[in-house]
DNA sequence: TCTGGGGTCCTAGGACCC
DNA sequence: TCTGGGGTCCTAGGACCC
């Protein structure tokens, strides 16, 4: 048993022991989530997409990732391709967006500051969900959710909806019951429900709707005779476990208000950062290879960077399309000399790398880099660097004797390199710097395909709302 | 013509060590 | 060289999530 299973179980017995369950005995999660969130940020500075049915496109504008009520309505689903639906767009009216995370990462910070406002603690969960430990009699934790709701939509313009329960895969429940039943008005306590309304309730949803259940243990839930949430809810759950996985018995006793995903109170620090994209038009020559392996190494590079951490393994992959013949997905490892985010360095692992697997002629149509054995860079924050690129026109600090001309590029030169290139970048935008043939005067033939985007309203000088009075 | 991207957690199995 | 249990660490792959 894994120390971090080990950790989970004492805590859940903690909760049951009775002490403790008395200090806390109202305590409480909420899960707050934005409905249809791309689709309700692109409708905050775009009013006539209000009552329309308007889907978001992944990068590429390739298949659907959100959609607004209207295009649910339609039937139609995530995932869908655009292609498909597009010779129906004019008829029905459907408005597409390109997927704008720049917007929609920004109205994701301010949501989260706050639904923090309101909670005793916070757990960002996703872009559009956390959860929040709230506490109090019942009628007070539904005028709580209330207030919640009523604020993110006063503060930032977008709906939520709050399901507020004892565990977190109860509080999910919750939330799915807010967004399903239009009465409730977006919010669901399971201490203002009756006991036998739960059970009727959970009676009718199926099993394969519950978070973490997904498609594989669904089916295989199913087959065992196990259609429902209650059903589960009833469940064995040694057996659960025997027969499928701790992961599931965890949620056999999360249904039965038995905590077992404490609450994690700060993020860890990531395991991985990933940069990968699929090309606009396929890419075959190894000249073009190196071209999106500059590129999409120095993007990683600076996400780590960003993050203050350094990376022991690059690995690089290509791929061919799913949907013709025999798909090939050639990948390599490299374990760097030295913890790094020195995007010199890594981009030039990341070409020799990919160059190694890749087939030249072959059409790959998307290629990634991934950045994992991440560690803390213990220098990063320090004050010299941001001061050595300092671009208000005073002198930068002397060169130390480790300057340039010592042996080779030290991991400290690659995070000041990061420093630069994102100070630069936020004064003159993203396309104005890049290493090698990273700063494209223009965009290459294979970038990706956003037609439909939106200006980035609130994080770019040049694409602020304007407003006429 | 055209089908996303970025994560986490868990398990099994191999290498290696005592 | 074989016998043997038990530990740790690492990796690959599966499942799931948003």
């Amino acid at each position: 048993m894994s120390e971090l299973q080990g950790r989970r179980e004492d805590w859940a017995v903690a909760h049951l022991d009775g002490t403790l369950l008395d200090q806390r005995q109202h305590e409480r999660l909420a899960l707050v989530d934005v409905n249809n969130f791309y689709v309700s940020c692109e409708r905050v500075f775009d009013p006539r997409l209000r009552g329309r049915p308007v889907v978001v496109l992944s990068n590429n504008d390739g298949c659907v990732v959100s959609r607004s009520q209207e295009a649910k309505d339609l039937g139609i689903k995530t995932g869908q391709p655009w292609f498909k639906l597009e010779p129906f767009a004019a008829r029905w009216g459907l408005v597409a967006r390109s997927s704008n995370y720049e917007l929609y990462g920004d109205l994701s910070s301010r949501v989260m500051e706050v639904l923090g406002r309101h909670g005793l603690w916070q757990e960002v969960y996703s872009i559009d969900e956390s959860f929040v430990g709230v506490a109090g009699a019942p009628d007070e934790l539904l005028a709580l959710a209330r207030r919640i709701r009523a604020d993110v939509l006063r503060y930032v313009g977008v709906p939520v909806c709050v399901g507020v329960a004892p565990t977190k895969t109860q509080a999910k429940l919750a939330n799915h019951i807010a967004k399903a039943r239009p009465e409730l008005e977006g919010v669901c306590s399971f201490d203002s429900l009756a006991e036998a309304d739960l059970w009727r309730l959970q009676e009718r949803l199926p099993v394969t709707g519950l978070w973490g259940v997904g498609r594989k243990s669904g089916e295989k839930l199913v087959a065992e005779g196990i259609e429902t949430i209650a059903d589960l809810r009833r469940a064995d759950p040694a057996k659960v476990r025997k027969r499928h996985s701790v992961v599931l018995e965890r949620t056999v006793r999360e249904l039965n208000g038995v905590n077992c995903l404490p609450p994690t109170a700060e993020k860890a620090d990531r395991a991985q950062v990933m940069y990968s994209r699929s090309f606009s038009s396929p890419v075959s020559t190894l000249a073009e290879l190196d071209e999106v392996m500059n590129l999409y190494t120095q993007r990683a590079a600076a996400r780590l960077a960003a993050q203050g951490m350094l990376a022991k393994v690059l690995t690089v992959s290509a791929g061919t399309s799913r949907f013709s013949g025999e798909a090939s997905f050639p990948s390599r490892s490299v374990a760097l000399p030295e913890p790094t985010a020195d995007p010199v360095l890594l981009t030039r692992y990341a070409v020799s790398a990919l160059r190694s697997v890749v087939v030249p002629g072959t059409p790959y149509v998307r290629a990634g880099v991934m950045l994992s054995g991440l560690g803390r860079d213990l220098n990063h924050g320090g004050r010299e660097q941001l001061e050595l690129f300092s671009l208000d026109g005073s002198e930068p600090s002397p060169p130390d004797a480790a300057g340039p001309g010592a042996a080779g590029p030290s991991p400290r030169a690659g995070a000041d390199l990061n420093t630069l290139l994102a100070s630069v970048k936020g004064r003159f935008g993203h396309a104005a710097i890049g290493l090698g043939r990273g700063g494209f005067a223009e965009e290459p033939e294979w970038s990706m395909k956003r037609e439909f985007r939106s200006h980035r309203f609130t994080t770019e000088w040049d694409e602020l709302p304007i407003v006429k009075a």
